[in-house]
This record gives structure tokens, sequence and C-alpha cells, in this order.
DNA sequence: GGCCGACTATGACGACGGTCATAGTAGTCC
DNA sequence: GGACTACTATGACCGTCGTCATAGTCGGCC
């Protein structure tokens, strides 16, 4: 796997939100969590003395930051960018990994919201730490690139929800047809935010 | 619980669709589901011996199909029928839950493809096969409001995505706020869809 | 009555999960 | 060297889960 030689407890958040992914929380075991890292299964008391719940609220609290940062980084790389390019972008992710992977994770924040949401309240709490983490810097991307500052968060939470609701219809339909579709209807009407601004 | 008297075998479709919704899959046992119905545990085996993954499947289809049948019913309620309309009363009915009693609950067809996309084929064709029967009545709704035949399918699936994406996020924020924003911020989008008839 | 199918009712089994307890190793500082 | 801390390594416990096996009930039909 070639992991990068980070320190094995960051290994295992990272291992746990991997499987988190694919199989959902329930159905992924401590065990699994250590044996993936290629970790000790003693060090998982030793790191976590929280129990799963504590790995898996840290292996949300990743993947947020882990989806936040991502976002400066598309930005950066966009030719030309624009709302669409970012959304693109972020929608683009979605679509390499499905056609180069195939169909087999969705995104942990879900996967835990879903999992969690009812049952363990500081896992929830860690699900919506995750989005906010995930919002706000799109939403500060949105007015950088010209959007009004009223108008960028309820379109940062709109382009994050159709986001996740075609990723899931993706998975579920094995093709990513809805993932290009979000992308490609929800383009304009992104752009044309920009030009609000009177 | 004042269940209507259907069968017991509905009943535990009912009921694991209920459960499902709330705990997810893993997390949902059978003798639980049982117990929710008010049905007999030897019934399970004796309704769905193909285990819990008949149980499961069923489940989600009744998930789809009830949430394609309440299409129907959304427009033919709706004062004035447009687009924005529509999606608003699909979203409400979630907001009016969420207010009513709590945020236990989300989708089950979501539950069910983020807990076995991976693992279980068949359910995740179930799933795959409820997100259809949810998105052409919605279709076939759009086109009756008069959106062009080519856009009303991208449309319906960006509507649900948004949708599904937003109980998402108002489940982790136990905030109805992502669901009146998404309903909120595509409106315009999609009433404008239907002047585009050229 | 006797039979049979549909359904109910329970107990047992094997597997697996998370967690705890205990012991072992390695390196460091005094 | 010896004590101490950080980490590794296993085995055991106990609960729960899905499933199976077996037996029991009930109603109709010949």
């Amino acid at each position: 796997m070639a992991v990068s030689e980070r320190g094995p407890r960051e290994r295992m958040v990272f291992s746990a939100a991997q499987l988190i992914r694919r199989e959902g929380v329930a159905a992924t075991g401590m065990r699994e969590v250590a044996a993936h890292a290629g970790a000790p299964r003693g060090s998982l008391q030793h790191y976590f003395p929280g129990g799963k719940e504590q790995l898996v609220n840290e292996a949300v609290g990743w993947a947020g930051r882990y989806a936040g940062n991502r976002v400066a980084r598309f930005l950066a790389a966009l030719p030309e960018p624009t709302p669409a390019a970012l959304f693109a972008e972020m929608v683009r992710q979605w679509t390499d990994e499905y056609e180069a992977a195939g169909f087999a994770g969705g995104c942990p924040v879900a996967a835990a919201t879903v999992d969690c949401a009812q049952s363990t309240d500081s896992t929830r709490e860690a699900t919506a730490a995750a989005f906010a983490a995930w919002t706000a810097p799109v939403a500060r991307a949105l007015t950088d690139l010209g959007v009004p500052g009223e108008r960028a968060e309820p379109l940062a939470t709109l382009m994050i929800s159709a986001l996740e609701g075609a990723i899931l219809i993706a998975r579920a339909e094995r093709d990513v047809r809805a993932l290009t579709t979000v992308a490609h209807e929800l383009g304009p009407l992104l752009d044309a935010a920009v030009r609000e601004r009177t």
C-alpha cells in the first residue's frame, strides 16, 4: 500500500476513514482497522482509550478537514476559476475515483451520519463539525470568486448537498451519471450568482 | 402504535424500513424488527426465507415506491403547481417531520446504500431500483408542469440529490437549515426551466 | 376423528464484535 | 544496572447477531 510513513496512530485514523467509507461504521471492526493500518491490535486501546467512538470521531474529523483543505487546492489549480468550475472540480474527484477504482467507497461523513446520528451523539457532533469544516472553505472560495457574501454560504450548502446526494445515487447505480448531471445542471446557477453583485 | 391492520409480513417490512431509517442497516437486528412490528420472531424465517438480505431489500423497495407515490399526491395538493413548489413540498415533508418528531430518522434508501452498496450486491440493486422508482415520477411531474422533456430527468436527479444531501446535513446539524436552503436556492432554477420551451 | 398446511414459539449454535487484563519488549534517563 | 514510560502483543470475556432446528398451535378439509 506504500502508506506514507506517518505514525501508527494517524495511519489507523486514515484506515478507519477508508473502511468506513466502504462498509459503513457498524460493519467496520476495530481489528479490521488495525490490520488495514498494519498496526498492532494492542495499539488501539493505547491510542484510542475512548474506544471505537473516539476512533470514528477522529476519522470523521480527519475527513472533514481533508475535504476542506482540497478546496483551496482546487481553486489554485483552476485555469479560469469560477464557481461552476470549482464545483465541477469537486465532482470530478469522485467521477475520477469511480471510473478508476470502482464504486466501492462513499463519503465517510455521510456514512457516519447515517449510522450514528441517532445512536451516538458525539459522532453526530463530529459529522456536523466535518460538514462545517467543508462548507466554510467552499463559501469563502465563492466570495473570493465574486459571489455576494450573503449568498455564499447557502450556495455552498447547496453544492455539498447535491454532491453528497449524487454520490449516493452514483454508488447505487454504479454509474457516474448522477454526478455529472448535478455538475452540469448546477453550473449555470452558480456562475449566475457572480453577476448579481449590483 | 395503532399500526393499521395489514398482515404481519407487511408490518415487518414497514418496521424494518423505520428502524433502518434511524439506526442504519447493520445496527438493525432481526429480533428488533419483529419486536417493533409486534410479530413473532419465528415469522421472520417463515416470511423471509432469504434472511436479513431479503427483508432489507423489500424494505428498500417499499421506501422507493412510497416516495414515488407521494409525488403524485404532492402535485395534486398544490394550489399553484410549479417545479419549485413541488420541490418545496418534497422538502417540507422532511422539515415537518424533523420539527415535529426530532432528527431521529433519515432516508432508508440512503442508509441501505451507505451500508450495503459494497457488501451486498442485491441490496445495491434494490437501492438503485428505489432511486429509479422515485426519480421517474418526479421527472414525469416536471414534464407535466412544462419542463422540456430532455431536461426533466436531469433536474429530477438534481432535486433528489440535493434533497438527500440536505437530509444528511440536517441530521448532522440537528437543524433544518440545509433543507430550507436547498429548497430556496434551487426553486428559481427549477421554475426557469419551464420557460425554456422555445 | 385424522391429516395437513400455515403460522407461531423457543432454544441452541457458531461467529464476531468491542473491551478488558495481563504480559512482554524497547528505549531512556537516573 | 534499574526504574520508568511508551508501545506492542495476546488471550479471554461477554454480549449480540443471524440462522437453524424442533416442537407447538390452530384452522380447515376429507
